[in-house]
DNA sequence: CTGTTAGCGCTTTCAT
DNA sequence: ATGAAAGCGCTAACAG
């Protein structure tokens, strides 16, 4: 394991000289400069990272705080992220909180510890107040999050706009009575979406009626129970808003198989624009979201506060959804149009 | 930010004590022990993770590689590892490869610069020759690879067995005709799925039949093309094994489209065991890949190559692969036995 | 049981 | 344009 000094030593120079090169310093005369990569390149040396950390106060590691990975969304938020890192010449470190306020308290010491230089957090366990103190040792930026109380920036989208395109076109097809399903995180990103959804039935002067109301629906085995709570309704809906394209299909899968057909006597919208929504049987009218644009602007603000050092101020930036009509609202032939 | 130099003057002892305390060291009176903890708490002290690094020459971080995230195994096996690596006091950092020799041979500088203890790779895009070298400087674990070459650790699961049962189910069916999908990977993965195909067809008697293969399998979107190349034949297969999932729902929504019925028409088998195989009409049969198991043991693996530091040695774990039948390769009644 | 001291490998004043 | 030297914060001989 060779060493800067090494490095000196062979190129017959300093070390300070052979950092210059390294960190692209000016005022290194041209052979110099040769000298000093020629002898890197014989020893095949690499700076150290802790040293250059230790000294600099920089790691060049960010660390991204999502609930779990195996969520599509997140999945593709991971990834988007990442993607974009390695262009900006950073690092991520994953930390997957699992829902769970200690998880992500303690993964935040890793900021205190110095051993990335910011967080991203694409889910809040804690109060905002439990984070804040934070601050104080790098920055936090909020993506796909929303605290009103966080004076940090926040990079979402515009959840509430997204609900309510995807309802209004429910209520377009002459749907009145429309089921709404959500997970009950604490996030905001859910009750965004309750807005968008109720705002939608006001302009139709519709109320919102708890009954058609389900809170609990994550997954795609909560669909089919909510499919089957749908149908025991003395008057069931005949729409259903859902939160995610998992559960979208959960109660399509569930409706196929009692013979209960989609659109015809239940039309279903998912969110997310997974690529189940191709494949079910009939193709899933969802909400797609701009996931790689929202990574990489949640990167990039990242960096602009790391260098800046002002953390604590807030910002936000909203980008739009956009609903794809497929199948499962608007009856075969037509969606074709 | 305060140091551990802090701590001791607080504490009125030296640094000496105060890291003895944070490493768990004997030989510090309980007395001064309390003293100590007491200074931490007051300073919110937590020690700086390059220090440490730079000091102990271990910086508790493994990389691990993949080609991309949004792949569902990959997630999965991302997921697991990074629960796995977090109960152990690790973290992970996320390097996707994107299936380019130059970004894999870039990220393995990590180990080079010492900013991560250990190499997982669930992917290879270089020959071994070309990573070799890299063990000089830490270990590498293969999870979910194998390399005839490498002289290393490799935790893996049983392709072959796994492709044959699969296989085997199809021609227990009756099938006789039967194609074969898989993505043209350089992983070893596909090449050993294929021998597994091949000996269940043997057992037969059946010759492998280059006109039924198709090597470019990937996405649903393959699938669907998959389909329409495979009735295009004059003697179209009975059945197909697929070496994914959404390979499998691809040609199982386009059959759909096209009325043609599976099973009855065409027999279908996954791999994987994702989401999507029970929410699919038909459910999709597939095979279950213990990949929470592999990740884990993985990780345990490096971790006491870490320890040990002897990382040239050749090591093989494998996990045994499970065929879940569903209803795309046996008619609706009789999958309910 | 506790403290003194010497670095880990690097970057950065401050001279020259 | 180049080098000498200090020190980032921590751990581990070594001495007592």
């Amino acid at each position: 394991m060779s060493t800067i000094e090494d490095v000196a030593k062979l190129a017959g120079l300093s070390r300070t000289t052979v950092s210059r090169v390294i960190n692209n310093h000016p005022y290194v005369s041209e052979d110099k400069r040769k000298l000093v990569i020629e002898a890197m390149n014989q020893l095949g040396y690499v700076p150290n990272s802790s040293a250059r950390s230790l000294r600099s106060q920089k790691t060049d590691v960010i660390a991204l705080f999502v609930p779990r990975i195996m969520n599509p969304f997140f999945s593709q938020l991971v990834e988007s992220m990442e993607i974009a890192a390695a262009e900006q010449g950073y690092q991520l470190i994953i930390c997957q909180t699992r829902y769970s306020p200690e998880k992500e308290l303690n993964y935040m010491n890793l900021l205190k510890m110095k051993q990335v230089d910011g967080v991203v957090l694409a889910s809040i366990q804690n109060d905002w107040k439990v984070l804040e103190p934070f601050l104080d040792y790098g920055p936090i930026v909020l993506c796909n999050e929303f605290d009103e109380q966080a004076n940090v920036p926040s990079v979402m989208l515009d959840q509430v706009h997204g609900a309510y395109i995807a309802t209004k076109h429910l209520l377009e097809q002459g749907h009145r009575r429309i089921a709404y399903c959500r997970g009950s995180t604490r996030s905001n990103v859910a009750s965004h979406r309750e807005l968008g959804f109720r705002k939608a039935l006001a302009e139709y002067g519709i109320e919102f009626d708890e009954q058609y109301a389900f809170r609990d629906a994550f997954h795609s085995e909560d669909g089919r129970r909510v499919f089957h709570q749908m149908i025991a309704l003395s008057n069931p809906p005949t729409a259903v808003f859902t939160g995610s394209d998992e559960v979208a299909a959960g109660i399509i899968s569930e409706a196929n198989k009692h013979g209960c057909s989609v659109p015809e006597q239940l039309a279903v919208v998912g969110f997310d624009n997974q690529e189940i929504t191709e494949l079910m049987k009939p193709t899933i009218t969802t909400v797609h979201q701009p996931v790689d644009k929202m990574a990489q602007k949640a990167l990039e603000v990242m960096i602009e506060k790391i260098h800046s050092r002002k953390y604590k101020q807030r910002e936000v930036y909203e980008f739009p959804l956009k609903l794809i009509v497929r199948e499962s609202t608007v009856s075969n032939k037509l969606a074709k149009l």
